[in-house]
DNA sequence: CGATCACGGGG
DNA sequence: GTGTACGTGATCG
């Protein structure tokens, strides 16, 4: 029966059965019910490209007599197509050629290579399902009106059906079923085996699931690990979410359930459809997909795109909802948890500490999800997908988008021949840099160029296909050919579509509160329009790229250098001082220049620069502690830590916050850093000072002394031996079992020879190396604040001055 | 000095 | 679904 419903796409994929091609669209209806529908219409499909002087005809007679033999069954083109498409810039004939399922792809493309090597075969590098959504212009995260055929199958949906028609509709209001959970684990031989779980919902369940006894608020008892992760599994099935959401859960909890359900026997499912969960590699990377929900790892999309407006420097759950919630996790460190499991004590304060874990999961997700979604529905990726991007990915996705709607046939991914021929190349000229000038300075006034490099693409028509190498009025700095401004070029009309278009949004922007579901909705959209737009010329230049336009990625980076050199000009003219630029930014000195003054000067910059571009005031800083690279050539490493006059602190680069350096150097680093921010050098002398002597006194705790370090293999398969491997090689001989992939706490011990030769694991240390702890670890974290202020080791040892205060040796 | 190994997130 | 993706610092040899 014919049926009728208003949904939201939330996931799309591709599936082969009975060999026939089935796109596969799941969604939320306005009343909450799950839908599933299925379009069996289309077909995957490439193109075709003859050679100018061929006889297209014979060609298209010839392909036609394909039959390959697989197995018994007889594969074949299913339907050819004779088409007008642009191809590099300009409209040719193209032979569409169908075929049945996206297996049968290759082998047609074989036959197709073997039968006329002429062919220029194009766009059968692109999953389906993406086309299919280009194709179709449906957006995922968007609302549309369906018609469909009810019909049964074996997925699990309230609704599931024979997708009939698809109509989009503008919708405000979008708030899908999301479902967060957590796991607390502990490493037990190679393994890391489950404690507990929970599970928090947007709709109001909030569970753990344990299964040691204790006096638990809000917690399912089972009988063991195997039953906790049945329950996980079923609790997800029945609330039936849209989005599953994790943080870091394709790294840790999705493999960790995988290991543990195969170890206990049983099968994890929590899709929608028959397939059971699967973690899939993509890269140096896995990715957990659900099949028919979306699996969304808030810490992807967090490191790989909101990286760049995030200030804190480290991505942990805690340090970003903090940040961007000012939500923190229960205090609980990961000494303490094995603790009360060892001991079967206190398990009530795991559990609630893992639900909330989960409950800052899902807040953070409400909080991203509008961003996701606005990138989902601009690059028509799913919002799984998008969140496991890159910007290369998210520009690529777009552009074949673009390309699509404009008629003009994607350019194939390049071989690997090909990429490695491309990275052999000199790499492309980079960014202008002002080396920072070292140390503490008041006063600073940050400008920044308004998206450079995209406003530079679309003020100079830069594109392959507008380059002219004669009659060039103004020629690209440093090279010999120019663009031609006669016709506008494939890259600059998009790039200035995605522009204008963020324009027209932040204008509409001001005119809504703050805090509104618009405001928010709309603060996404012109986020996801930067995001893209900014990323576009990294993609120009990229060797993996299918538009990869090596001059074009050149011409933007030399007039970048040009402009950024041009407002240096004009600066010092005013006599600024420079304290530090890079790519589309400068630091200046301001001392007592008023704010009329420094505006006057951004109007001046601003009547300088042509077509789009602008200078903008970022911001205003009492102090900033800058940092000179350390080593040879190349682009200046950003590290810098500012201060505004409501007490925020942005730090840049100094990301010495890894767990393979002990509790010590970390706090140390931390503390010196806030107080010489706050302009209290002295006293952060005097506190550098006073751990070097508690540390010579044997006063530091070995709790704030221990390294942590994985041994990613077992210790006899190492070349070399650093000092976890000999901590551990050690160890293993007095009989302790240690396994591969597990992490392991030593300290460097008082003694003499290589730093591996005095690591002993945490529990045999008897004794520490203060030299060691002083000179590798304390000091190079301490010096590279203070030597910025000129305060040498020296100094700080009071060698040269008085001899050894507290008699080293 | 070059080669090797680890970090990131999670627990 | 054909993506074997980074960029940087410490220690060994």
């Amino acid at each position: 029966m014919i049926q009728k419903t208003k949904l939201m796409i939330i996931h799309a994929d591709y599936t082969i059965t009975n060999n026939s091609s089935n796109i596969r669209l799941f969604g939320r209806t306005e009343d909450g019910k799950s839908i599933v529908l299925i379009d069996n219409t289309y077909n995957p499909y490439f193109y075709a490209i003859p050679k100018k002087n061929n006889n297209i005809k014979s060609i298209i007679t010839n392909l036609k007599k394909i039959k390959i033999d697989n197995n018994k069954n007889i594969i074949n083109i299913k339907k050819l197509e004779l088409i007008e498409k642009i191809i590099d810039g300009t409209l040719q004939k193209t032979i569409k050629i169908h075929v049945q399922t996206q297996s049968e792809m290759p082998k047609i493309k074989e036959a197709i290579k073997y039968l006329n090597p002429n062919l220029d075969l194009r766009e059968y590098d692109i999953p389906i399902h993406k086309k299919y959504l280009a194709d179709k212009n449906i957006a995922p995260s968007a609302w549309y009106d369906a018609t469909y055929n009810d019909e049964k199958t074996d997925i699990q949906a309230d609704i599931t059906g024979t997708l009939l028609s698809l109509k989009h509709i503008t919708k405000q209001k979008e708030t899908p079923k999301i479902l967060a959970f957590d796991l607390e684990t502990i490493q037990k031989k190679e393994e890391n085996i489950i404690i507990l779980a929970s599970v928090v919902t947007n709709t109001g369940l909030k569970k753990a699931i344990a299964y040691e006894k204790d006096n638990y608020k809000d917690t399912i008892l089972v009988k063991n690990e195997k039953e906790l992760i049945e329950k996980l599994e079923s609790i997800i099935k029945t609330e039936d979410p849209d989005f599953i959401i994790t943080y870091n859960g394709d790294a840790f909890d999705f493999p960790v359930i995988e290991n543990r359900a195969k170890k206990l026997k049983c099968t994890i499912n929590m899709g929608r459809t028959k397939n059971p969960t699967t973690n899939k590699k993509k890269g140096r990377f896995v990715a957990a997909l659900v099949e028919g929900r979306g699996h969304i790892d808030l810490y992807q999309f967090i490191s790989r795109i909101m990286k760049a407006t995030i200030t804190s420097e480290i991505l942990t759950l805690n340090a970003v909802a903090n940040e961007l919630l000012g939500l923190q996790k229960k205090d609980m460190s990961w000494e303490q948890m094995k603790q009360y499991w060892a001991q079967k004590k206190h398990l009530d304060k795991i559990a609630e500490y893992c639900i909330h874990d989960s409950y800052i999961t899902l807040k953070l997700a409400e909080h991203i999800i509008p961003n996701i979604f606005a990138l989902s529905k601009l690059t028509k990726q799913t919002p799984q997908d998008v969140t496991r991007m890159t910007y290369g990915q998210l520009v690529e996705a777009y552009a074949i988008n673009k390309a699509t709607t404009m008629n003009i046939i994607v350019p194939n991914r390049p071989t690997s021949q090909i990429m490695d021929e491309r990275n052999l190349l000199d790499a492309i000229k980079g960014a202008f840099v002002v080396e920072p000038i070292p140390g503490l300075h008041e006063n600073i006034a940050l400008f920044d160029f308004r998206s450079l490099y995209p406003s530079i693409i679309v003020s100079h028509n830069i594109d392959p296909f507008t380059i002219k190498y004669e009659n060039c009025k103004e020629k690209v700095p440093g090279f010999d050919f120019c663009f031609t401004t006669k016709k506008e070029g494939f890259v600059p009309q998009v790039v200035k579509d995605l522009i204008n278009e963020r324009i027209k949004i932040k204008q509409e922007l001001k005119k809504q509160k703050k805090e509104t579901i618009k405001y928010r909705d709309l603060y996404a959209q012109q986020y996801a329009l930067k995001t893209v737009s900014n990323a576009f010329y990294g993609y120009l230049g990229f060797a993996a790229s299918r538009w990869y336009l090596r001059p074009c990625a050149q011409a933007t980076t030399a007039f970048g250098r040009y402009y950024i050199h041009k407002i240096i000009n004009m600066a010092e003219k005013e006599n600024f001082k420079i304290i530090y630029g890079d790519t589309d930014s400068i630091f200046l000195k301001t001392g007592n220049t008023t704010k009329e003054k420094i505006h006057e000067f951004l109007n001046n910059v601003n009547k300088t620069l042509p077509g789009i571009m602008e200078l903008e005031h970022e911001g205003s800083f009492i102090r900033g502690i800058f940092v000179a690279k350390k080593t040879g050539i190349g682009g200046a490493k950003k590290k810098y830590a500012l201060l505004d006059n409501k007490g925020n602190i942005t730090i840049r680069g100094f990301e010495q916050v890894r767990r393979d350096w002990s509790p010590l150097a970390k706090e140390t680093q931390e503390k010196i850093l806030t107080l010489v921010l706050n302009n209290k050098k002295q006293e952060a002398i005097n506190y550098l000072k006073q751990i070097i002597k508690d540390l010579k006194d044997k006063k530091i705790k070995k709790e704030k002394l221990g390294i942590y370090t994985q041994l990613t293999r077992s210790v006899d398969k190492y070349t070399q031996i650093g000092p976890h491997v000999a901590a551990a090689k050690k160890a293993i001989a007095k009989g302790v079992k240690i396994h591969p992939g597990q992490t392991i706490q030593y300290i460097i011990t008082a003694g003499s020879g290589k730093i591996s030769d005095k690591a002993e694991l945490f529990e045999f240390a008897k004794t520490y190396d203060s030299d060691y702890y002083l000179n590798n670890q304390i000091l190079p974290a301490s010096m590279r604040i203070l030597s910025v202020l000129g305060i040498t080791k020296d100094d700080i040892l009071n060698k040269g001055k008085q001899k050894g205060l507290f008699g080293w040796n």
